[in-house]
DNA sequence: ACCTGAACACCGTTCAAGT
DNA sequence: ACCTGAACACCGTTCAAGT
C-alpha cells in the first residue's frame, strides 16, 4: 500500500484504539503488533506517530488524567478548601478506576505527562489560594495521589486478577476468588473514604493552627 | 552437564542474585537469560525452581517484605497504638526505598505472598487489641499501606528514572535531571510525615468517638 | 531430580523501499 | 510524509535428551 492521500492513522486514533484494547484485553495484550493490527496496519507504522511505545503510553495515560474534573478549584477559599480537596479525590480515583487494567501504568508517575502537571498545578494553585503555605500544598497535593493510586492499586492490580485469571482457566466455576476480589474492591473504597475522612480532620486542625485568623 | 550431583541451583540463590540483579541493573535487566547467565546456568534451569517468572518475582518481593519490622506490634494498647503505627509505617517505607527498582512491582499488590500476609495480620491484630473495630482496622492498615507505597512509588518509578536514563546518555553531565528527583525525593518524604502527622490526628479523634471509655 | 540445547511463539524497534 | 515487509536482537516457556 505505501503512502496513501489521506493517512490512516492519527495520534488520536492510536491512543483511542490502544484504550480500549487495554480496557478490553488487558495491559499484556497491549503489543505494537496487536495494536496495529486493531487499525488495520503493520507494526512499524506507528512509529511515524509515536517515537516508542512508553511514548504512546504516556499519551494513554494523559488522556485518562484529562477525565479528572478539575472545576471545584476554581475558587476556593478558607471554608471549602476541605470539600474542594475530597470532591477532586474522589473524581481522580474514578478516572483511574474506570481503567483498571492501565493503573499499573498510571501508577508509574506523573513524569513529563501534560495531564499530570495540570492536575498538580490545580490542586496546588487552590491551596496556596485557600491560604496554605507553598510547602504545605505540594505535600498534600502528593498527600492525595497517594490515597487516590493507592486505594485504585489496592483493588485492581494486587495478584488479584491474575489469581482469577488463573482460577478461571483451571476452575471455570471457582467464582470464591471473585467474591473474594469483591472484597477487597469494598475495602479499598472504605479505606479511601476513611483516609479523606481522617485527612480532612487532620488537615483542619493543622491549618488552623498555621491560619490562626481563620 | 546435565544434573550435576550437588545442585547449582536453590530458590534462595535464585532469588538472591534476581534482587541483586534489579537493585543493580533496573526492572528490564531481569530477564530469565539475563538471570541464569548471573547464576552460570542456561535460561530454562530456572524452571526447575520456579513455575514461571512471575512466580519468582513474588518470591523476590516475599523476601524484600521479610525486612519489614513488626517487633512493635507485640503488645499495643489505646495508649501506643498510634505510635506502633506510625513506626511501622516508617520501617515498611525503608524496605521499600532500598529497593526502589522493585517498587512497581511491590506496589503490584500482596496477592498471596506469605509475608505480606503475615504483614497485614500483625498490623490487623494490633489495631484490634488496642481497640479498634474489625472493620476500621482492615480499613486503617489497608490505609497506611497507600500511604508507604505512594510515597515509595512518587519517589522512584515516575518516569523520572527513565528520564534520567536517557538524559545521562545524552549528555553525562547533566545532573539537573538528579537534583529534580532529588527534590521529588524530599517532597515524597515530606508528604509521608504529613500525612502520617494528619492521619494520626484524624485516628485518634475517630478512636476517641469509637472508644469513649478512653 | 536437575541441567542442557533446540525450538516455538512472541516481543520492540530499525531500516530500506515504495508512493 | 506515511506505510510496507524483512530483519535484528531480544523475550518467556516447553520439551526431549542427558545423567
Amino acid at each position: 500500500m505505501a503512502r496513501p492521500r489521506n493517512p490512516l492513522l492519527s495520534r488520536d486514533r492510536i491512543v483511542a484504539a490502544a484504550l480500549e484494547l487495554v480496557d478490553t484485553e488487558g495491559l499484556p495484550a497491549l503489543s505494537t503488533r496487536r495494536l496495529a493490527a486493531v487499525l488495520g496496519v503493520s507494526g512499524p507504522s506507528l512509529y511515524n506517530h509515536f517515537a516508542t511505545k512508553d511514548a504512546l503510553l504516556d499519551a494513554v495515560v494523559d488522556e485518562v488524567l484529562g477525565e479528572v474534573d478539575l472545576s471545584m478549584w476554581a475558587q476556593v477559599d478558607k471554608e471549602t478548601w476541605a470539600d474542594a480537596l475530597t470532591r477532586w479525590a474522589r473524581s481522580y480515583r474514578s478516572a483511574l478506576v474506570a481503567h483498571p487494567n492501565l493503573i499499573p501504568v498510571l501508577a508509574q508517575g506523573p513524569g513529563r505527562r501534560t495531564n499530570a502537571l495540570r492536575l498538580a498545578d490545580a490542586v496546588f494553585g487552590g491551596l496556596v489560594d485557600a491560604g496554605w503555605p507553598r510547602g504545605d500544598a505540594t505535600r498534600i497535593g502528593a498527600l492525595m495521589r497517594y490515597l487516590v493510586f493507592g486505594s485504585a492499586l489496592g483493588s485492581f492490580a494486587g495478584g488479584f486478577v491474575d489469581d482469577q485469571q488463573i482460577y478461571a482457566a483451571d476452575y471455570p466455576h471457582l467464582d470464591q476468588a471473585h467474591l473474594l476480589a469483591e472484597h477487597r474492591r469494598s475495602i479499598d473504597e472504605g479505606a479511601f473514604e476513611t483516609g479523606i475522612s481522617a485527612l480532612m480532620e487532620g488537615l483542619t486542625l493543622q491549618y488552623g493552627r498555621t491560619n490562626p485568623a481563620g
